[in-house]
DNA sequence: GTCCCGTACT
DNA sequence: AGTACGGGAC
């Protein structure tokens, strides 16, 4: 179903797959995680790579599968222990490592993937463990959405549909002038993959957009194998899909949480008012605004919502720790 | 200050 | 449909 046909694919487009697949084999960034298919270890580099320059997070992937180098291992682990890896390699989000630490439990306790079934009360149990391997059953572990459903499934066990990530969606917008829309990105994409080879056309589609077709355009430079069916590249409009902004990060919301997360990291337990100060230069306990003991109070039991922080209120004063 | 960016939640 | 979410690179 197309209602809008203001795009068309080239009319030789194995062609323009083969020239893609081509372009890519024969050169191509290395990443320690495109030498593994285990699931596991590319989930987590899926993960770390949604929000951190890839420089940073092949340290922290290796770090971190040196620590839980299985999901078994993961699903054991502290959440707090892993919340302050997170923090301590700047990984940003924290949430994520705790979605991350539950789909390990999702798969080790067979909640999901192809072990996943109905069972009666007081039957036995599968052991569990299995990691899923269709994009559908990705998408039930916690934080994992379209795209890493699509790449986990593509990288690890060749499996997956398309992945529409920016990437993917700037190099569709510009050659093909597929419109900013995301089921004509969805649509596109899967028309243009090659059936079955969603390896190593994940891989090489994302590489083009980052090595060739990034937001500033290197057609030459990087030798990308579709200029002669590019539509940008033909009348040299190289604009892309709007991209949303993002509010300030100083002062924000998100710096305040980090702090608090930062803190706890590195103290283990603080009563509130201890940890005010490392939050706010200006925290004053009095009053109800912001700043107060009550606005850092609000912002703990948010972290607690988020499963990311413990509040106890003892007789004397309130304290909060890292979730465990 | 701007950019990066997929997912969960409302 | 819109918003929250981290912190480093530039």
């Amino acid at each position: 179903m197309s209602e809008s046909a203001e795009w068309t694919l080239p009319g030789d487009a194995d062609a323009v797959r083969d020239a893609l697949v081509s372009w890519y084999e024969t050169d191509h960034r290395e990443f320690p995680w495109r030498r593994t298919d285990d699931p596991y270890a590319i989930l987590v580099s899926e993960v770390m790579s949604q929000q951190t320059q890839l420089s940073r997070v092949e340290e922290a992937w290796d770090a971190f599968l040196d620590r839980w180098p299985t999901t078994a291992d993961l699903a054991a682990a502290d959440q707090s222990d892993v919340v302050g890896f997170w923090s301590r390699h700047s990984l940003g989000y924290n949430n994520r490592a705790t979605y991350l630490h539950e789909a390990a439990q999702q798969v080790e306790e067979g909640e999901v993937g192809p072990t996943d079934r109905p069972h009666e009360d007081g039957e036995a149990v599968e052991a569990g463990g299995e990691f899923p391997e269709t994009p559908a059953e990705l998408s039930e572990l916690m934080g994992v959405g379209p795209y890493t459903a699509n790449a986990v499934a593509s990288f690890a066990f060749d499996n997956g549909n398309a992945v529409v990530d920016t990437n993917v969606k700037r190099v569709l917008y510009r050659a093909f002038d597929v419109p900013d829309d995301d089921a004509a990105f969805e649509e596109a994409a899967n028309e243009l993959m090659p059936e079955g080879e969603s390896r190593v056309w994940n891989n090489a589609i994302m590489e083009l957009g980052g090595v060739a077709c990034g937001k500033r355009p290197a057609c030459d430079d990087a030798g990308c194998p579709w200029r002669e069916w590019c539509s940008a590249y033909a009348d040299g409009d190289f604009s892309a899909p709007d991209v949303p902004k993002q509010s300030t990060f100083e002062g924000s919301r998100r710096q305040k949480r980090g702090r608090v997360v930062g803190a706890l990291r590195e103290h283990g337990e603080l009563e509130l008012d201890e940890l005010g100060p490392r939050v706010r230069v200006d925290y004053a306990p009095e009053g109800d605004g912001d700043g107060s003991r009550e606005w850092l109070r609000g912002l703990v039991d948010d972290l607690a919502d988020d499963g990311l922080v413990e509040v106890e209120d003892r007789a004397d004063a309130t304290v909060a720790r890292l979730a465990s």
